[in-house]
DNA sequence: CGATTTCAATCATCTAAACG
DNA sequence: CGTTTAGATGATTGAAATCG
């Protein structure tokens, strides 16, 4: 190593594939990580898995960082790091907080496509409500609570059962996971559709590749060939970052 | 049993004769 | 020339065999 340039400088020189750069410019911004999640810094998670999440935001801000800015990097960086912890508790937060009400919430989604099949129409909160001998408020609260949210990985992560875990799936490693987690998250995002809906289904529902092959109206062996396609997919992103 | 792979049929896309 | 036709090559598909 060397002594100290500035970021601006090394950058240029990390742009030039410089690895050395790099690695100093990670040891020189950590401490700007440290200041960052200090102020977030809760019982619930561990500093050095913030020091990572803060890490993932800082080479995103690397990455991102354009010279004619004309600003500080820290300047620019420093929001997008707290944008990156920020999402990690939003996401953490409504995945522990609320695993009890989560699996009823699949549980009426479940009952939800089964009485559409029955029906022939979109049922209403009250008939899920009736179906599973709920009150009607409860439906509708569990819905709108979880309407948006695609819990692909954690969600089953300390079930008994048999859960399947995508992230066991895409990953061989077992170490850091965090980042690992906050990445795919993003890789997910960028799927078309159906492949969304696929993993949905497969990955959050456990349904069957036949039943979800009825859904997406192809065929059971499309769901098969479509679902590996996708693993190896974000398996293929996950491994170059 | 559910999931995957195999295999033959089918479809789409390209190439090049074979015309008018 | 343009376009029509024959065929070749490759991708996609689902039923059925096979796997775990």
């Amino acid at each position: 190593m060397e002594k100290t340039a500035s970021n601006e400088e090394l950058i240029e020189r990390i742009r030039l594939g410089d690895e050395e750069a790099k690695s100093c410019f990670v040891q020189q911004n950590s401490a700007l990580v440290y200041s960052i999640i200090r102020r977030f810094s809760r019982q619930r998670i561990s500093n050095e898995d913030l020091f990572q999440i803060g890490c993932v935001g800082l080479m995103k801000a690397l990455n991102n960082f354009d010279t004619s800015y004309e600003v500080k990097f820290s300047t620019y960086a420093v929001p997008i790091i707290m944008g990156e912890i920020k999402r990690f508790f939003r996401d953490d937060g409504s995945i522990r907080i609320s695993r009890s009400l989560k699996e009823g919430y699949l549980q009426m989604v479940k009952t939800k496509e089964m009485l559409l099949q029955k029906l022939n129409h979109e049922p209403t909160y009250q008939e899920i409500a009736d179906a599973m001998e709920l009150d009607v408020a409860d439906v509708i609260l569990a819905f709108e609570a979880n309407q948006f949210i695609y819990s692909l990985d954690e969600t089953i992560y300390e079930n008994d059962g048999s859960p399947i875990l995508l992230e066991d799936k895409v990953s061989n490693k077992k170490e850091e996971d965090v980042v690992m987690k906050v990445s795919l998250r993003d890789e997910i995002q960028k799927l078309d559709q159906r492949e969304q809906l696929l993993l949905h289904y497969r990955y959050d529902l456990s349904m069957k590749q036949e039943d979800i092959a009825k859904k997406l109206n192809i065929s059971q062996v499309q769901v098969s060939r479509l679902e590996k396609k996708i693993i190896k997919k974000l398996k293929e992103r996950l491994a170059v970052a």
